[in-house]
Order: structure tokens, then sequence, then C-alpha cells
DNA sequence: CCTTGAAGCTATAGTTGCTAGAGACATTAG
DNA sequence: CTAATGTCTCTAGCAACTATAGCTTCAAGG
């Protein structure tokens, strides 16, 4: 049995946030010890660890939720997993395609600039003025399509 | 002079955003119509289109708000806003070496799946232990250097 | 056995960048 | 003039934690 410490450290994960997991609904319920502090087995460490990981990928809680009361019959067909692995696989490629082009305009940006005063800098200069980007770069929420 | 609405349109904002840039100082106190509703002009409108600019581009308001004070006095030199600007370049570098890592890895998890039981679910599978993945897609807070 | 320090407990509030709601006042179109 | 918008303030909520305060419990050393 493991406090929630040696909980952490082998699931690299920090105390507060494991009490926040438990809290929300995400963890069960720990066992407690006679002085009250919570005890975990390998049952707890693998879910810790599977949550973790999910998070690392950048699944949401609420993907993790379903994704763990998924496995927890393992029984089922897995189409609603891979159904929220490809859409979590689609969510990184937006994000992709945003990122690589706002690096392409900072790199314009950032290059551009001769480096004398602010009344001369291309930086401020760009900020202050989309039509000289090259590209679009959209904010994400301004092309929902409801 | 723009009623808030008027400026949010055409600055591409939403009305309680603009209270909120307000609210925290990024935006100064507007002016007031008789029936003590804000009033702009081409000036706040040239800033918030400024931030919005910013925005999209990542910066974080912080980061923003120097900018802003940066522009305000347009004789002194530009290396601070530059250095802003190539942080974040640095930034957005960082979160697309991160995002790349994260595409492959939900690539090779939905590829992999056969599409059976969830027992037998590759996504479940993987998620569940780090050391069947590619490579390393590592937390960023987990890297720090103190 | 006692003490000290680390680790654990609860509960609350703060972070970032907004967004949503309630209930009241202002403006504008018909 | 009335009805429909628009705007006002204030408060609370979102994700996913993180930090703080003030307490109790535990493990090790003297
Ligand atoms: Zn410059
Ligand atoms: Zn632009
Ligand atoms: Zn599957
Ligand atoms: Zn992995």
């Amino acid at each position: 049995m493991l406090t929630i410490g040696k909980l952490g450290a082998k699931a690299g994960v920090k105390v507060p946030t494991i009490r926040y997991y438990e809290q929300i609904g995400l963890l069960p319920e720990a066992e407690r010890s006679a002085g009250n502090q919570r005890l975990y087995g390998s049952k707890a460490l693998e879910r810790l660890a599977f949550i973790r990981h999910a998070r690392d990928l950048g699944f949401t809680l609420e993907a993790i939720r379903d994704l763990l009361s998924l496995s927890d019959n393992p029984d089922q067909s897995c189409a609603a997993a891979d159904a929220i692995a490809k859409a979590q696989l689609l969510e990184v490629e937006n994000r992709l395609a945003r990122l690589t082009a706002l690096k392409a305009e900072l790199e314009r940006m950032v290059v551009q600039c001769a480096g004398g005063r602010i009344a001369d800098c291309r930086v401020i200069e760009v900020l202050g003025d989309h039509s000289l980007c090259a590209t679009d770069h959209l904010h994400p929420e301004t092309e929902e399509t409801p």
C-alpha cells in the first residue's frame, strides 16, 4: 500500500493533483489508514498512470473520464474509445496547423525588425496591423460551424 | 464615437471581453455618454485591434501589456519588444515540437487499433502504458530545470 | 519516551482569459 | 409611445490545476 506521496512519485503526478482527481470523481475514494491518510494499491497506480498518460497526450479530463469508464468494461466494442482518440487527433492537427501559421508569422516579424526605435519596430507595426501578415492565422473560436 | 458594440464589431472582439480588458487595465477607462455608456474613438479601436491581433498570435495578456506600454513611448529602443516576440516564437516552437510528437503518437494508436473489444483495443492499451509509445512526448512542466 | 521534521489532512482562494447570467437603465425603430 | 435592442454593474462559472493556512499523523533520532 502506497501513501499519496509515494503514489504521486511513482506516477509522476503531484499530490494535490491526485486529491483533485479524487474530488472530481476521476479516481475512486481512496482507502484510509487508521490515521485517516489515503492508501493506494496497484490498481490505483495503474489508473493514475493511465490518466497521466492521457493528459500528456492532450486528452481533456472529460475525455479521460469516458475512456476510463470504457476501459472498465472490457467486453464492449472499442469504437467509442477509438472515436475519442480520433477526435483528439483532429484537435491536435488543428492546433498544429494554427501554430505553424503563428510560427511563420512570428518569424517574419522577428526577422524583419532592424532593431532601432519602437517607432520603426516591425514587431510593433505588424501587431498593430494584421494586413501586414502573410497568413491568416485565425483564432480558432472565430471559425465555428454550428 | 463608437459604442462598445460597434467597437467590438469593428475589432472582432466581444463586448464583455472589452469590458474585461478595461477592468484589468489593458484598455484605459472609456469616456462615457450622458447615459453612462462607454464611448470610444479611433485610438481605442487601434489599441483594441493591437490587443486582438497579439492575442491571435498567442501572446499572453501580460506580454501584451508590456508591448502596449512599449509602443506608448516610440523613442525607446525596440529591444524589449523584440525580446518578447522572440520569447513567444520560442514558446510556439516548443509547443509545435510537442504537438508534433503527440500527433505521431495519436496516429500510431488510432492506426494500430483493429477495432474489436475494449480488451484488445490498442488505444486503451497504449494509454495505459507509455512504454508502448515511440516518442517521449513529455509534458512541459515535467522538465523544469530549477 | 520524547521531540522534531516531513508528510498528510481539510478547506478556501488564486491562476488565465474569458463567458454567462441576473436585473436595471438607455437608446432607437416603427 | 412602446417594444426591442443595447448597455450597465455585479456575480459566478469554465479547465485543470496550484498555493496557502492551520491542523494532525507518522517516522526517525537522541
Ligand atoms: Zn523591433
Ligand atoms: Zn496577423
Ligand atoms: Zn480500439
Ligand atoms: Zn506515451
